[in-house]
DNA sequence: AATGAATGAGGGTTCATTCAT
DNA sequence: CATGAATGAACCCTCATTCAT
């Protein structure tokens, strides 16, 4: 009925309509709660026709989000790889400066396709995608806590979930932005400005650690 | 069929026994997905015995929800308050003085019920509580903004977006120590953390945002 | 909680009260819609209370429909039963005057309960009174049926089917009145109206029809 | 399972046979308690298929009873409109040649879906229909006694109440008439009989009332 | 006598998926 | 390639009825 004609779109593909389509309904309602007929109908198509594309509502899901997730854990990985190249006692330390660089990059991998991004954030209950946020996270932790475990001599390290937090807090505020519509350069600068006082402010609360412990605790808030 | 007698199960109330149900169920698949039928046949009942208790699905959701909503939104509430008492060009310094200390509070409130932050957070799409965390977001945002425009005199200040993107990770943080199943005492001693990281590292980027336009931009991080 | 003290109510009996309720209902929803626990809230009880008075819906329905239902079908009875006394070839035509002088009984049992007269007619899709009034018509059609086929002689009577019509239409009518809210006068007033508009017109018509025959149905209609 | 092919049955269409299966149940059962599952499954369907035709129930009540809803009040609006041409102190007085014409076109439209009527006059509870004929009625008493009204010059007419009585009467036989499984002829036949004794029965009242005025009341029945 | 809890069957409706055409 | 028809399971919810208390 409300059919359009393929004409009247260009060279659009249907195989792109769908996904389109899909992107649409699944930002709105999320994975569950978004009806294939729906999709379909302002594809332009009848439900029946997706599954010529793909397997399962699932597999279009994924269609979505796979590329941008697989980008995503590519970059990081490699990220993490290069991490990895400084001797372990040292890696810490060094961890900050061979970070900061990539910033850029990662933003860009994930504005790649910031929709699917959304999608796997907040519209992803009952896929694999469910828990892709607290998983990098996890493995941000780990890396970072098996640095320190490794770190050489005395170091004036958070306490173990304080870290864990700040962790898990910067990544997230990361996502956030990714999945805020702001443009690029302001997403980049925000990152940048969030570290500088993740680092500072951890610096500054080391110093008075440093301070509690020689002084027994004598100042400190509260 | 299924019926089990109260006897053994000792004295849990029906009614407990439903809510505990659900909680589970709305936590494993959220409130659009879980089924009322498996919450009533896990707490030993058929489906219809919900409907003695609660009115529909989601009055059953808000049984668990809203008591944790309102009590938070009201300590919210009453902190703000607290926070508006200053005069206007002096409120921007004095929040941080007047939030401290009731940190605790505030982790005490969301973790009378944490099963039901979770929800709320995790599970309420479909719910009336979709945003909550994203509307508690908003009016802290607003809140700070408005202190920092009435603030007289020079002010530094971080940009807007910057500013923003702090508030929001750090409410978000607060969240999400909530649902991490950390106990109080962690919870709390993170949050104290954090806010020191905070505090610290605006001053910190504050005092460069001085040295930047003094020295025209000569340093900072690409 | 909105249950009523017997003492608020005076002496109503429990019976009565759920009798009063369901007619309510019955008449607002019909039997089939009308919900027994809204019934039994209504009458300040629970609805398991009304299993100990009625041993189901139907039964309810029942002991508010069956009286007047009966006392009709009683007082029909005995009208047919008196009619039935002149020989049968003269039944005909004193049915008029033996059936007249009885209007205002009829009338009168009908009234004794009104709604439960509106019941029967209008609300009773699923119990045993559904054709209630289909019933007393096609009783009276046959009745009539017979005595004319019983008339010695020449008897200028309308085709069958005619007939058939009026007497529904005139029994219909009757009902109608009752169910009306019209006062008993009115109802009376309008029954004998109605009677002698009948009987004026079948004699008028009757004679047309004499008339049509003789001169070989030269006038009439279309 | 129980799919049958469409060969089997010929070329009744699937909506036609939906169609067909709802006609019998819901003249069976009513709108409300007729369940869409045996609708479906008497045609040879799931429940689900329904909902390729129509969006509810209710809808697919409508299908059946709709078209035949209209077209009787279209007709009977023309013949209203046809019926106010004449000035209105003599309107009262040629309704009646106005009328009688129309009998034929009338029964034709309602027995257009015969059925669809049925369901209209005893199965619409719950529906838009539900007071469908009483609707008729009203219109057609507030004609008339607006005819009565503007009626110039001495007027002989009934007791507002008799009138009412009549008039209702007069299109309840209608209706009666047209769910009864008489064929057209005897309807039309039937419902000209009836035109007439009302008519006769009508003007014979009026005489007795002429002379009841004038023989302060002498005679009458009772 | 009445409650209140619970059942179990059934209600209308939605939806991912299949498949002949 | 795409449709359109249909399925079948699951959904939330309602209700007459039962029964221990």
């Amino acid at each position: 009925m409300a059919r359009r004609k393929r004409s009247e779109l260009g060279d659009v593909a249907t195989r792109d309509r769908i996904l389109e389509s899909a992107k649409k309904h699944f930002l709105k309602s999320g994975f569950q709660a978004a009806p294939l007929r729906k999709i379909a109908e302002d594809a332009g198509f009848t439900s029946g026709a997706l599954y010529g594309y793909f397997a399962s509502k699932e597999e279009l899901f994924y269609a979505i989000t796979d590329p941008v997730a697989k980008a995503a854990m590519k970059k990081l990985d490699s990220i993490r790889a290069e991490m990895d190249t400084p001797p372990a006692e040292k890696r810490l330390l060094s961890m900050g400066r061979i970070y900061y660089p990539h910033i850029p990059e990662i933003v860009d991998v994930f504005l790649s396709d910031r929709d699917a991004v959304k999608l796997i954030v907040y519209g992803s209950k009952g896929t694999k995608y469910e828990h892709f946020v607290y998983n990098i996270v996890s493995r941000n932790i780990d890396v970072i806590n098996d640095a320190v475990g490794k770190t050489k001599g005395r170091v004036h390290t958070l306490e173990r979930e304080v870290m864990d937090t700040l962790v898990e807090g910067y990544i997230s505020t990361l996502v956030r932005l990714i999945v805020s519509d702001k443009d690029r350069e302001t997403i980049i600068k925000c990152m940048e400005a969030v570290g500088r006082v993740y680092e500072n402010g951890i610096v500054a609360l080391m110093h008075v650690g440093d301070t509690k412990k020689r002084s027994s605790a004598k100042g400190g808030r509260k």
